[in-house]
DNA sequence: AGCACGCCGACT
DNA sequence: GTCGGCGTGCTC
């Protein structure tokens, strides 16, 4: 569709026609813009294709920008700009994508740039860099500065320079762009804007054998020569043992990675330069895939058990009459093996695939089991990764080197064009849901859209299903398959309540471990077997406060306590990153009583060694695994066994399967399960459900799960226990429809924010007014403070739009909604405010 | 988003 | 009297 080709444009008498491109840029401004083509360039573009264009009053400012229409009508009003530059020959964007991309923008109330600028890897954007020039015409040298001349030697010396290497050559005596912007004005030098692409091909240098040695002949009389070079011989050897090209002479042409040659010796090296001086041996370059670690697939083969057989089955078949299918896996029923039977069905048949994970997920285990079975065939998207390798995945769809790819959220982004089967594994997880900057969308919707357009199969799989997606099963608008036994016949772990309140009663609580959990802990460590702590908060304390006034560490810019951190000494605002030092006073009335209330995994850790002092205890947070592989790093180590205890956030319970885990401790669950949020009981049952599943997933050892609870008789928790997800889905659609909540709403969530709370309250206040003459007030809830109500010296105010799927025009409303902010954006007294939708807030 | 233009305070 | 603060408006 997108190679349209623009002979269409050139009619038999080919007259002089001006052609225009409508494209997207990488801005939030909720319009495509219109250049003009240069000539002879309308030949060559193609929609999709990227290209440069100058942007704004300042004649500097390039943008690479994406071509979205072809035509000949010239706009009226003003006068279109030329596109500086065609960078592709090739769209880098196909019309799926441009479809997605206008759908998005529409769908989630933002930009269609906004869209663009997330869905292109970095290093698909090209980046402009401000070069200084000598100008060869400047001859009046009386008008400078000591500072200028010198600046303008250095500048004599090079063609052309940036700011940064001006900076480096002069020193850092003067004010560089200053000095640039006098010697500008003064007509000494020029500045101009340099494009560059900002991807980089890997090249790896390689030597090969002399086109004149490959034949057998010439060989052996070489290395009958080299005979009184016993050196230079043995490097032949060397690499003719690699290379054997006596058996097969077209091996010579890949050559070998020189470093191979002159691995250890400083010899070989020498000589190999000899022989390459003396054309026995040549090098050359060749271009290197990042990836090359990933060897092709090891293990082609893989078996399925009955149950997992018989669901692969029973998805093919509802996919004949559905195209979302909903696979209910308990922890441990061996899912994974189920996707890879139906991916290799699906590439069989010629289609591309897609399998998206939750970030956090995708680091693990999973990715090194399909690298077993697809090896250099996957592709691997991950937002860790660098620009460059992004890149490589792109264009390895484009070139279709790559037809199934594991990813992140942003991987439905990626430039399929023929996709048959997209996996959203884990599809209740909310971070597939993107927060902060737009386009706000749900990578698991995103996902069901893509495939719909190109006619695909959609596969979600979880232990515990959204509620939104379950009940789609439900109503019979997705298929439903489920897998209720576990691999191996591993039996699910058995969970028991711990009630804190009677032992702190009975005072046998030390600290926040209960007796129980202590002795669990005791007997599994000496069973030589691992356990693993789960408390959904980070720091050391949540609270630092005064026990003789009431004072409480506050972050000065956001309406939160300090977390006191131990380890860094330091209190810090989990919202805006702020930090301060510890008082050792109260700073309000002086007392020395300055505790901390509260606990967070790292006085978990802390206590854990207090208590079990020849333990080996590991922390796995937000804090320890910042560095690049430390995830890696502390997986590995508690796989390897060197750790008998791991403490950890929500971030241990995706997807991590270890056999040798036997206990899982969960605190605060009360915490979790009164949280003020209708979809607090659902999180709740999907958290400690994960986060149990890590338990016993060897055969033969029934794994167990302590949850330390106030209250045990909670019927949410009654519910776990018997790992009854039905029976919470029942009784919490029923919620949501009283309460017209999802899946019998969508939601909207307008935040209103402003430094001042007077006006940002002002711009929510008739926001919310409008709305709700216009929708009715049982549509409109708010303006209501959020939980935190000040983040970043900004106040907040959230408005919540309900809208029932069937009787309102969805699209209508949004439009409503995007008039009635703009009105507020334009006027006089409020138009300093942001306000941010989300759609289908979670 | 970035960037220039434009109108009011604390400084050589 | 100027430098610079960031409010306002615009970008094909």
């Amino acid at each position: 569709m997108e190679n349209q080709t623009n002979q269409l444009f050139f009619t038999s008498e080919s007259e002089e026609v001006t052609f225009f491109a409508d494209l997207i840029l990488p801005i939030p401004v909720p319009k495509l813009f219109t250049y003009r083509l240069p000539r002879g360039m309308a030949q060559l573009v193609k929609i999709g294709a990227r290209v440069i264009v100058p942007f704004g009053k300042n004649n500097g400012r390039v943008l690479t920008a994406i071509v979205a229409k072809l035509h000949t009508s010239p706009p009226s009003g003003y006068q279109a700009r030329y596109i500086t530059e065609l960078l592709d020959e090739y769209p880098v964007v196909n019309s799926y994508q441009l479809e997605l991309f206008r759908w998005m923008a529409d769908y989630y109330m933002c930009c269609i740039g906004d869209v663009m600028n997330v869905a292109l890897p970095s290093g698909l954007k090209i980046s402009s860099q401000s070069k200084v020039q000598f100008n060869p015409d400047f001859d009046y040298p009386e008008l400078l500065t000591d500072f200028e001349e010198t600046l303008l030697a250095e500048l004599k010396k090079h063609p052309a320079l940036s700011y940064e290497e001006l900076g480096r050559l002069v020193g850092q005596g003067g004010n560089v762009p200053a000095l640039i912007k006098s010697l500008v004005g003064k007509k000494a030098v020029i500045v101009f804007e340099e494009v560059k692409e900002k991807y980089v091909p890997k090249m790896v240098r390689k030597v090969r054998l002399h086109r004149n040695y490959e034949e057998k002949e010439q060989l052996l009389v070489l290395l009958q020569r080299l005979e009184k070079i016993p050196k230079q011989q043995e490097v032949v050897m060397r690499y003719l043992r690699h290379v054997p090209i006596q058996h097969n002479p077209e091996l010579n042409q890949k050559g070998l990675d020189k470093t191979i040659l002159n691995q250890d010796d400083e010899i070989s090296q020498s000589s190999l330069s000899t022989l390459i001086k003396n054309q026995v041996f040549e090098t050359f370059e060749i271009i290197q895939p990042r990836f090359s670690d990933n060897s092709p697939a090891t293990q082609a083969e893989i078996k399925l058990t009955e149950a997992q057989r018989t669901a692969s089955q029973q998805i093919m078949a509802q996919f004949e009459s559905q195209n979302v299918v909903l696979l209910h896996g308990i922890t441990g029923s061996g899912k994974t093996e189920v996707y890879i039977d139906l991916i290799q069905q699906a590439l069989a048949g010629g289609s591309q695939v897609l399998y998206l994970l939750p970030e956090i997920a995708l680091t693990t285990q999973i990715v090194v089991r399909l690298q077993r079975v697809f090896g250099d065939k996957m592709g691997i998207y991950h937002s860790k990764f660098s620009d460059n390798e992004r890149v490589e995945v792109w264009k390895g769809v484009v070139s279709g080197q790559y037809q199934f790819v594991v990813g992140v959220r942003s991987a439905v982004f990626l430039p399929f064009d023929n996709l048959g089967l997209v996996i959203v594994d884990e599809e209740h997880e909310t971070s597939y849901k993107q927060h902060d900057p737009a386009p706000r969308y749900h990578a698991r919707d995103v996902a069901i859209m893509l495939a719909h357009w190109q006619q695909a199969k959609v596969l979600l799989g979880s232990a515990t299903p959204s509620l939104e997606t379950y009940y789609q099963a439900k109503q019979g608008r997705y298929g439903l398959v489920e897998l209720f036994q576990r691999f191996g016949n591993a039996t699910l772990p058995q969970i028991v309540l711990v009630d804190t309140k009677q032992e702190k009663r009975q005072k046998t609580m030390k600290n926040e471990f209960s007796s129980i959990l202590l002795e669990a802990l005791e007997n599994n460590l000496e069973r030589k077997e691992q356990s693993i702590l789960f408390q959904n908060r980070r720091g050391y304390s949540p609270y630092m406060q005064c026990e003789d006034c009431d004072w409480t560490a506050e972050c000065p810019n956001c309406a939160v306590s300090l977390t006191y951190h131990q380890r860094d000494a330091e209190l810090r605002c989990h919202y805006c990153g702020h930090k301060e030092h510890v008082p050792r006073l109260c700073p309000t009335c002086g007392s020395t009583k300055v505790k901390t209330i509260g606990f967070g995994t790292e006085k978990l850790e802390d206590q854990l060694q207090i208590f079990f002092p020849a333990s080996r205890v590991l922390r796995m947070d937000l804090d320890t695994t910042r560095a690049k592989n430390a995830y890696q790093q502390i997986i590995q180590e508690f796989e390897a066994g060197q750790v008998d205890m791991l403490v950890g956030t929500q971030m241990i319970t995706k997807g991590l399967d270890f056999d040798n885990v036997s206990l899982v401790g969960i605190f605060d669950a009360d915490r979790l399960i009164h949280f003020p949020d209708f979809r607090a009981t659902e999180r709740s049952f999907q958290m400690i459900t994960q986060v149990s599943g890590r338990a016993g997933r060897r055969a033969g050892r029934q794994g167990t799960v302590l949850i330390q609870t106030s209250n045990p008789q909670q019927t949410i928790l009654q519910k776990i226990i018997e790992n009854d997800y039905k029976g919470l889905y029942e009784e919490e659609i029923q919620e949501r429809e009283n309460f017209n909540y999802p899946p019998f709403s969508r939601l909207i969530k307008l935040t209103v924010r402003h430094t001042d709370k007077a006006i940002s309250h002002q711009a929510a206040e008739r926001l919310a007014a409008e709305l709700t003459d216009a929708l009715g007030g049982s549509r409109v809830l708010g303006p209501e403070e959020p939980l935190v109500e000040r983040i970043r010296n900004q106040f907040l105010f959230d408005i919540l739009i309900k809208i029932e799927r069937d009787k309102v025009n969805v699209k209508a409303v949004k439009a409503y909604i995007q008039d009635r902010i703009n009105d507020i954006l334009t006027d006089k007294g409020l138009r300093q405010v942001s306000i941010v939708a989300d759609v289908d807030c979670l």
